[in-house]
DNA sequence: CTAACTTGTAGTCAAAATGACTATAACTTA
DNA sequence: TAAGTTATAGTCATTTTGACTACAAGTTAG
């Protein structure tokens, strides 16, 4: 233990989208403080090792996803957060998509749960779903990250579904699509959805290459959702 | 120092605008290593306060500055960032109006340096910055911060100023002013410019009631850059 | 095998926002 | 009094939006 630094932790948001819902992973803790609690996964820093690296060890380690979209939230530092000792923890919020990245056996503690069915977290840990949540919901928006909680190749039905499923509001469909296939950023193809009960919907990539490129022009994503009417009472 | 957290440290973005140009604060380090070289304000945890509580503490005895839009950006934690030994820091950015936060004889050794002519920076104070500008840039299109660098009164030239010199990029002037009064989060105040060798301008007071008011039914503040116009070459 | 049902996808249309300008007002200084 | 600045109101064509309609393409129930 003397390898690991002690005054750190690291605690991650996993969200993935499945069936309409959002829905967070979340591990039964093995060891004691909170031990049999449902908790994000977290864990120590090694001093060998850059936090960012850490997260990621972390979280292979706990739950055997990797190769996945994982950024920083941010530290959470009350005093006593961690009632054992003093640790500020660092959030980390990783994005999958909940069929690239299925849960092996060897993430056998960990279940998914839809984030209007959380369990109740110990230490600060709802707060950081929270602020998580928060955080989510203003990048979905302003940043094409919502591509990382789909398949690589999904419909534009499922892209509106994970939208509303975000933001708790329903969008029009016609519009939405219309908003989103003039951007020109998601790539068409050849392909349909299969085994479906009506009829089947044309597939979409999305086309990060073409992203980074109008980035650089300037190019600003939004997804606004509606403005309801501006009430103009007075003047 | 045993009431120190050695793990951990604060550094901190100190954004000021002023006459049409976005600066940085930055002290000269008293103490090893990099003393007497230009850096980010910086400083430890004590166990007892929070890190937000920290990092007011930090900017109050470095600079003299209190009562500031002061928010965590993210932290740092290369293996190798600060040589004396294993320290992950947490950058916090402050957003002040330079002339509502007048540097006192206290703060001797702090000097605002524009964002185009900073010197050499220290450990990773470079990348911290470069990640606090383009937070910044981010953020001063979706939130309303812009204006806590400004004074509590100020005229829409200043704010297009403002938003120019982040964005870096020219805005037209009627354009950016209707757009931003039709927001009606700028309260038109009966007062105009003083000693100003044209013709005076009115003063213009942000509403943030108004816009906490307007936030809850799903309002979203939005200033975004002219789109360029988009080139669709084929298809 | 037709009807009812589901979802996909193309359009319409009025209202609002945007981008590019023009024009004029209000001051100051030469 | 004229020239120079900045403020501020407006115009206008174009684009984007929000709210719908219509129809296509499949599946399943009767």
């Amino acid at each position: 233990m003397a390898d690991m630094l002690d005054q750190l932790s690291i605690d991650c948001l996993i969200f993935g989208f499945g069936e309409g819902q959002l829905r967070l992973l979340l591990i039964s803790r093995e060891d004691a403080p909170a031990q049999g609690q449902w908790a994000l996964p977290g864990g120590f820093i090694l001093r060998s090792e850059s936090i960012d690296d850490a997260s990621r060890r972390i979280l292979r380690q706990l739950t055997g996803l990797q190769d996945l979209y994982l950024a920083q939230l941010r530290a959470f530092g009350a005093v006593d957060r961690y009632p054992p000792r003093r640790v500020v923890t660092l959030a980390y919020y990783a994005l999958i998509s909940a069929d690239r990245h299925p849960l092996t056996s060897h993430s056998a503690k960990a279940r998914w749960f839809p984030v209007t069915e959380l369990p109740a977290l110990p230490f600060d840990h709802e707060a950081i779903f929270q602020e998580g949540m928060a955080t989510l919901r203003r990048n979905i928006r302003h940043q094409p990250v919502g591509f990382e909680l789909l398949p690589e190749k999904f419909t534009l039905l499922q892209l509106q579904q994970l939208y509303e499923a975000i933001l708790g509001l329903p969008l029009d469909k016609p519009n939405f699509r219309r908003k989103l296939t003039r951007m020109d950023l998601l790539i068409p193809l050849p392909e349909y959805q299969r085994e479906v009960a009506h009829r089947a919907a044309r597939l979409y990539r999305f086309d990060k290459d073409r992203y980074d490129r109008l980035c650089e022009e300037g190019f600003v994503f939004e997804v606004a959702p509606p403005r309801r009417e501006r009430k103009t009472p007075d003047r």
